[in-house]
DNA sequence: AAGTGTGAAATTGTTCACAGCA
DNA sequence: TGCTGTGAACAATTTCACACTT
């Protein structure tokens, strides 16, 4: 009988809601860490992050109990406690389909290359971009043809993708990844992506959350004229 | 006693999370309707946009009662009140601040300019930048010193700002638009920006996202090795 | 005394299932 | 007959308030 793995956390099934704020704790997290502050209360987190402090110890209970009471948490271990949780101490190789100028830009965004994320493949069809080169983080990385994708993205072993492209094509690249071994997809295109259980995907749409912005407005004016 | 507005709706408030899904129904049906559909089910526009057919059902019941029972939707004339409804026929003056890589892909990006929003404002700190013209959608525009922000920005009544600067800066650029006259904000800034009530923010976090997906393939690996 | 951890209550969102209309 | 619109049941999330620990 193997040895048990040692348990990540009192394994309960962590709220997708609760997962989905984690990283904006982790980035609090690590502005105080840079900061030298050891200690954070609740209530200080929750400040800065833009939640009830209520909501912010639910959302910890979750994982585990790591603070401590009458006194707070400490932040570099509640920090490495998230960390873990969310996979982050893990390198993750990431593909990037098309590098228009949005694709361009996330290829270059610092804030992928330096946490957890490693850009291991850039895509596009266009023949006037591919071999051209891309400078991400700390290395220049060229852009291959849509037609290596396939090889290139299995050989690397990428599970994460990053669809970049204009919505016509978007579904097309989404079969490839997936065939690919892909199982996570960021989703730019302004579309729902079709795909079979176990592959996860997430959709920023730009465009939309200007328009749920507009909505707000529209009512902030509709009430002074009411 | 002045002559009441015809109420956009049967005035309820909709709830957050079908406001959320409008533009995605509002994307899929403007393709229907250039591919020269007239009439949809909620079942295949539920298909389209990846929910059910009953949470669409529910989503549309709250704008009113356009459909036709036994028959389905028509396509234009949901769409023309799902844009009223978001307030999509007006043109709304946008401002982005910050012009790197990221800045530059969304002033770049058509999907903006194209449906109800027009970019009327580009500032950056960066000498370098300033007086450098960015093509837009349809027109060309000069990116403008920040210090000229509050000026132009009331000049041009926008009330919509996007927030594409380093986190550091995030907060002080809100304030400024904020004193503007700015009340809907895009920040895509990964921190909490704290605003005065009335001030609406939406937060892009395009690392978070990532981070959300690596802690769902985490899971699929756990459950493996389980 | 201070501040976490958590049941219980309140709220919000989703699914079900079917009445009602074209 | 077919498909919408919607109450009612259910599920998820947030808030409350306080027992509990340091």
């Amino acid at each position: 009988m193997p040895l048990r793995q040692v348990p990540l956390t009192k394994r309960g099934k962590i709220p997708a809601a609760t997962v989905a704020r984690l990283p904006i704790y982790y980035r609090a997290l690590t502005q105080l860490f840079e900061k030298g502050q050891a200690r954070v209360s609740s209530e200080e987190l929750a400040e800065l992050t833009g939640v009830t402090s209520a909501k912010l110890r639910k959302d910890l209970s979750h994982l585990g109990t790591y603070g401590t009471r009458g006194v707070g948490y400490e932040v570099e271990y509640l920090r490495f406690q998230i960390a873990r949780e969310m996979g982050l101490n893990n390198e993750w190789p990431v593909v990037i389909v098309g590098l228009g100028n949005l694709g361009r830009a996330l290829a270059r965004y610092g804030g992928f290359g330096s946490r957890g994320f490693q850009i291991v493949g850039l895509f596009d069809h266009d023949p006037k971009l591919v071999g051209t080169k891309v400078r991400t983080g700390k290395s220049e990385i060229e852009i291959l043809s849509a037609k290596e994708l396939p090889k290139v993205t299995k050989q690397v072993k990428a599970k994460l993708g990053v669809i970049a492209v204009p919505s016509e094509v978007a579904q097309s690249v989404c079969d490839d990844l997936v065939r690919a071994g892909v199982t996570s997809i960021l989703n730019f295109a302004p579309i729902h992506l079709a795909t079979p259980t176990g592959v996860d995907v997430r959709r920023v749409d730009l465009a939309s959350e200007l328009q749920i912005l507009a909505f707000h407005e529209q009512k902030k004016i509709e009430e002074k004229t009411a």
